[in-house]
DNA sequence: GTGATTGCAAATCTTTTGCACTAAA
DNA sequence: TTTAGTGCAAAAGATTTGCAATCAC
């Protein structure tokens, strides 16, 4: 489970899913995945590219970050209305939501697990099960 | 378990919660408890009480669902960006989110657990933990 | 009366779209 | 070249806000 981090690896990354290492995907791609476990808004990412001097434009931003998620690079979360988190985390894991702050934290799934799950309607199949524990300061 | 269906009993439910029983409340009440176990949105809401002749305003619909959270009538699921599905089952449960319509079903809390919950970090408590288990139609 | 509630329209916020321009292959 | 990708500004949705008018108590 070893992290690809160089450059050109992030370059390999966008090719196996079709995706043109353009410069804006390259850098970031770098701001994403140059750090573990990152839980970012299109906002989020937006600002720090400006902070690092990248120039995206903010439909880019959600362009990259919709086609990251279909090649698996990424997932999307969602856990409050009108915004939505993309994880650099793609594998089966759940998650913390700090209310107060809005924050995510990974719970790695073996320290979760989801018993008894009911068998889906017929027709359908499961695609996914996400949780998430939703946390809240003690006397706010 | 018994689930209070009387003009009179919405009266009271909505004056425990310490709201005012207005015309508008008192009608959203009725389309949103005389049926159970409903998933709704805001719009959807808006648009039946259009359809029963109900004259109420988008914000009145968006103020009386969260008014009606907060005192614990309704609660807010979040399964989609952009959208936010209110739930008149309050009780304990988890979601079948279907992709393919965008609907809800529940999932009661027997049918479904989650074990080996992890400690929430210091100074937090568990609010709630909500599983979503989202399906999708077979070779669609 | 008077303080809570409502309606309306405008404002806000996130996300998407259309289209001319630019750059990768 | 030729096609994918980008930026911009406008559009689209969902939700919220401000404020005068209205209603419950």
């Amino acid at each position: 489970m070893t992290r690809e981090r160089s450059y050109s690896g992030l370059i390999a990354r966008l090719k196996v899913g079709g995706l043109r290492p353009t410069r804006q995907r390259l850098a970031l791609a770098r701001l994403l995945f140059e750090r573990e476990d990152r839980h970012l808004t299109a906002e989020q990412l937006h600002s720090e590219a400006l902070e690092a001097d990248v120039r995206v434009s903010v439909a880019t931003v959600y362009n990259t970050l919709h086609q990251f998620t279909k090649v698996g690079l990424l997932r999307e979360v969602v856990v409050e209305p009108g915004r939505s988190y993309f994880d650099t985390n793609v594998d089966d894991h759940h998650h913390f939501y700090f209310e107060s702050t809005g924050d995510l934290q990974d719970i790695p799934k073996d320290q979760l697990h989801v018993a008894e799950l009911p068998e889906p309607p017929g027709g359908t199949r499961i695609a996914r099960v996400d949780v998430v524990v939703r946390v809240q300061d003690i006397e706010p």
